[in-house]
RNA sequence: CGGGGCGUGGCGCAGCCUGGUAGCGCACUUGCAUGGGGUGCAAGGGGUCGCUGGUUCGAGUCCAGUCGCCCCGACCA
């Protein structure tokens, strides 16, 4: 293809709003433009990238039985109604009115489409089971959409929708959708790991994210450094080692008051009673379905909101409001304490290794000092804190890393959370009636080309892994006549007479300007064709990635695609 | 939703404090030179200064409102 045909606006200096490097290389190179907030323009470029993209994860898709169609965009809110998701999915819901004053909304996901049409149309266990996927277009209303295209508010996704007849078979079949992104993200060439995801209220439910692992990533995982499990660092299982717990339950009434005028803040009260982070709690009042509720950790620990709503059961929970629990406790934020309290204590393990620890008093401006675990009631011990390099990972015992990633895909095992609702049901063997058991799985595609990038660039610009790219190759000939541009123009026909797609800068500019765009724009390998060489009956041979150059016979250069094809796995 | 910042030619910015002919770099057009890493010289074109209202003889500049965009935060005591 002629580079002077496309529309490549490559732009010497990236736009000043641009934060990521994958936004600013994909604006510089002239993959994308932005129309409004979070919404872009796929250029020609960017659109063949989202294109191989999409090919890669139709193939694994189809081959692993999932098959593609296509849903409405545009659901009207009965449907939404119907599964709940009307007043609960928020703000994030675009809505609006058609002209008979009906409500409808823009999909930002399509579990109740593909429900309700799966209901309609499957009755009997022989239909069972389906699986079904779509590429299209998303809405989601984002607070704050940033990065381009790793978090816009339109975007493309993949995403697909299971039906089993039970529990077992949907998780084979969760089974061959993780696989199937395992080879997707594989394939576009990415370093990624599948990591444990937040399930959310759903019990027995399970869920991996594919984490593309890059420092500007906004999801924080760690992962163990002996076994293979990696998870979202607020679901990360931490093992609390049996040889840290003291037998402090023994202690009692050791503890003494100290005043702590104006201190609220481990940060604060630590330097007033000479103790470090490590040796004073945090004691945070929650306030949930089943009434006021204490989370205790660790200071310098984080208290993870699903996990408290794990260990104590109750369905929704947020930190109680100051009024609140000045009311119930006496004591204003900041001096709280478990000790005298009436309400169930919930603490973390790490408690279990404290000794003569710090707790608020229950009274402004009073902490205790010397606590001990047997100086109050806890109604249980839990995993309730996020989880930090160097804890212990639960299956091995070995130390967890952590690393930033950018979410690709997810996969999710729904079960009966939107057939029973929406009445999505089968008839089996016996005639009994069951609800059909669901799974979800997604890939966010442009944000996979923008984590691709995340990975693959340097200070010049973009380097695309081979399977991804937008073209194979890009030749740049010196001149747009005579001998070196017969010899490129013909070359090219070669090259795409073997199924290698290439892009030939036969532009009217400088060299340097070509130089630097090939750079910007990131082809894999670049073909310099100049009068010099020709003499001497060579073409200069570029690989982006690695920089080096090599001279060879003009004659070998096809020979020489076609191998580095067959390494790079391309047919 | 709270806090901060920014809206001046396609992009990046200066000018605003202290009101008085709207500027710079890149990009664009034309000509000449150049022709292997964003080349040089010369001549050009292009802006209701986000919008509305106010103060003033006079507003890009001061004031109020409004819209848009960006950043940080959204209660872990």
């Amino acid at each position: 293809m002629k580079y002077s045909e496309l529309l490549i606006p490559t732009l010497r200096e990236a736009p000043a709003d641009a934060e990521v490097v994958s936004h600013q290389l994909m604006l510089r190179a002239g993959y994308i433009r932005k129309l409004a907030s979070g919404v872009y323009s796929y250029l020609p470029l960017c659109l063949r990238v989202i294109r191989k993209i999409e090919k890669i994860v139709r193939e694994e898709m189809e081959s692993s039985g999932a098959h593609e169609l296509l849903l409405p965009i545009v659901m009207p809110a009965e449907l939404w109604t119907e599964s709940g998701r009307w007043d609960r999915y928020g703000p994030e819901l675009l809505r609006f009115k058609d002209r008979h004053e009906r409500e409808f909304c823009i999909g930002p996901t399509h579990e109740e489409a593909i429900t309700d049409l799966i209901r309609h149309e499957i009755k009997s266990y022989r239909d069972l089971p389906k699986n079904c996927f779509q590429i299209q277009t998303k809405f989601r209303d984002e607070v704050r959409p940033r990065f381009g295209l790793m978090r816009g508010r339109e975007f493309i996704m993949k995403d697909g929708y299971s039906f089993d007849r039970d529990e077992e078979n949907a998780l084979k079949t969760y089974e061959l959708m993780y696989d199937a992104y395992k080879r997707i993200f594989t394939r576009c060439g990415l370093a990624f790991r599948p990591v444990e995801a937040m399930t959310g209220a759903i019990g027995g439910s399970r869920s991996h994210e594919f984490q593309v692992l890059a420092d500007s990533g906004e999801d924080a995982i760690v992962a163990c450094d002996q076994c293979e499990y990696a998870a979202n660092v607020e679901k990360a299982e931490i093992q609390s080692s049996s040889d840290d717990v003291h037998q402090t339950s023994a202690i009692k009434g050791k503890f003494r008051k100290v005043p702590t005028p104006g201190k609220k803040t481990a940060d604060e009260v630590g330097p007033v009673v000479r103790l470090l982070p490590q040796q004073i709690t945090k004691t945070l009042v929650f306030e949930t379905d089943k009434g006021l509720m204490i989370g205790m950790v660790r200071a310098d620990h984080q208290l993870v909101e699903e996990k408290f709503k794990q260990a104590t059961g109750v369905e929704w929970c947020h930190l109680a409001h100051e009024d609140a629990v000045l009311k119930t406790i006496g004591a204003p934020v900041g001096y709280v304490g478990p000790i005298g309290v009436t309400i169930p204590v919930y603490a973390d393990h790490a408690l279990l290794a404290m000794e003569n620890f710090l707790v608020g008093a229950n009274e402004k401006d009073m902490h205790l000092v010397d606590v001990n675990l047997g100086d109050f009631n806890v109604t249980q011990f839990s995993d309730l804190r996020r989880a930090v390099a160097g804890d212990a990972c639960p299956r091995c015992g070995g130390k967890y890393s952590e690393h930033r990633g950018i979410e690709v895909g997810q996969v999710f095992y729904l079960g009966t959370k939107y057939s029973e609702p929406m009445g999505a049901h089968f008839t089996d063997e016996a005639g009994k009636d069951q609800p059909m058991v669901m799974g979800c799985y997604g890939i966010g595609i442009g944000r996979t080309a923008a984590a691709a990038i995340e990975q693959n660039h340097d200070d010049r610009g973009i380097i695309w892994p081979m399977p991804i790219a937008p073209f194979h190759v890009e030749i740049i000939p010196l001149a747009r006549d005579g001998e070196v541009f017969e010899v490129a123009t013909k070359l090219a026909a070669e090259c795409e007479d073997s199924n290698i797609e290439v892009l030939i800068d036969d532009r009217d500019v400088r060299a340097g300007v070509k130089f630097n765009d090939a750079e910007l724009i990131g082809i894999p390998y670049q073909i310099v064709i100049g009068m010099k060489g020709l003499q001497e009956g060579v073409v200069e041979f570029k690989d982006r990635r690695t920089g080096m150059t090599e001279k060879i016979k003009r004659d070998d250069v096809l020979a020489r695609m076609l191998t580095i094809f067959h390494q790079e796995g391309m047919s």
